[in-house]
DNA sequence: AAATTTGTATGTTATATAACATAGTTTTAT
DNA sequence: ATAAAACTATGTTATATAACATACAAATTT
């Protein structure tokens, strides 16, 4: 195993996704665990595609994921950015329907692959794992809708910000509580924020002068957090 | 009783609600039947509202109500259009949060309240009742998704044209095949397409012009359902 | 190391759609 | 019945943002 230059210190495995592995029963994790396949994957991978039919349940143990949907005229549009211990394309998988989104690696991943068949036997057994999905798909879905809201009404500045602070949400800060634990490029930042890249890199610069953001690459500092929330809020 | 100028017969009653009444055993079945309420609303009576703590499962058992989120500047966003049996603000319920949107009454409604302790301990007994809710969840994220996408990247024709197929789709047409069998403001309309109300009468206009709509007030016409289609789908 | 590709930056122009204005029409309230 | 309010219609103007163009920088490939 290679020597990690992050302060992850041991692989994950299951167990490290608690809110599938913690609600079961001795006999169920022995079941979880012997039922299940590790996969690894390196950034810019595909982990699934648009149009593919979901076979079970995938968690990120470690890594960090875009899911994005092909748009109107070849624009993507990112929907969600997924971070560990996230279960991914579960939405297709309880549908019963094709993956409505595709899924790429940003950073290298390990995702657990839960056969659609074994999911279903531990929801047959035990309610609190069904009931731990509802969760996960009401607060995935409050988080759509309030999107598309913002996406479709705030301007350009109110959305880049609002990305930025939704980031900061879900990856959190370096150990500096400054620097954005993501590092994406400006495609992907207009992208998330529904806009183009000219003007994502335009606006990104905007903040910059605005000293509040400092950027280097595709290295992002809050400098003023404050701001950039009253930027998302005032749209 | 009133006499009904529509054709449904009878009062409904929670029986009508398949997806919750017809997964039930006998004994949960008396249960439910005795612990629920049943509610009359009138046109433009507000269901619940943004902000507010959901008590319980909300089962339209008759009628049509718009569910919107007040936007930024008070432009209000249509984010679901419900019709009998919907479940409706079932997602706060679940998530244990406020109310993130507003729900009023389009046409006279009738819905049952079951309280959450008692949709609580149904899920407890039956595994199917939560993956009724989970499939339900699953079907409106993927909806929810795909209109993120689509109100953001379709342009103004494209938008009013998709919004009336999914009106369609959800009320379907009176006896003739062609009227949309929801009459709705030309405001509601706009909010439902992510446009201002000067644009979606403009818009709808044109689609007169053009013969693939006949508009008399709120009752629409579609003359020309392949057309509105591949309206909706070039964008 | 050179060449090619990919990503970033910034200026200019074009355009879709919001904003505004006015008026006619229908519905609701007094 | 009349007044008031809400809704619909259409024309004009303003503007946010996309589209396009060019150049430079960084990364990747040969």
């Amino acid at each position: 195993m290679p020597a990690k230059k992050n302060n992850t210190p041991v692989e994950p495995t299951i167990k490290d996704i608690p809110k599938l592995y913690n609600i079961l029963t001795d006999e169920e994790k022995e079941y979880l665990l012997d039922n299940h396949t590790t996969i690894h994957y390196k950034k810019n991978d595909i982990i699934y595609q648009e149009g593919e039919k979901p076979t079970g349940l995938l968690c990120l143990g470690e890594g960090k994921v875009k899911i994005f949907k092909e748009g109107v005229s070849r624009r993507d549009q990112i929907i969600r950015m997924a971070t560990a211990p996230d279960f991914i394309g579960y939405r297709a998988l309880f549908a019963e329907e094709m993956h409505i989104a595709s899924s790429e690696v940003i950073e290298p991943s390990t995702i657990f692959h839960v056969p659609k068949k074994v999911i279903y036997n531990l929801m047959k057994t035990n309610p609190a794992l069904s009931m731990a999905f509802i969760k996960s798909f009401a607060s995935e879905l409050g988080f759509a809708r309030y999107r598309t809201v913002t996406l479709t009404q705030k301007h350009i500045r109110g959305r880049l910000a609002e990305s930025l602070c939704v980031l900061k949400d879900i990856y959190g800060f370096e150990e500096d509580q400054q620097t954005l634990a993501v590092y994406l490029s400006r495609e992907d930042l207009a992208n998330f924020s529904n806009m183009t890249t000219s003007n994502a890199i335009r606006t990104l610069s905007s903040f910059v002068n605005e000293k509040v953001l400092a950027v280097n690459g595709r290295v992002i500092k809050i400098l003023d957090s404050d701001t950039l929330h009253r930027i998302s809020r005032l749209g």
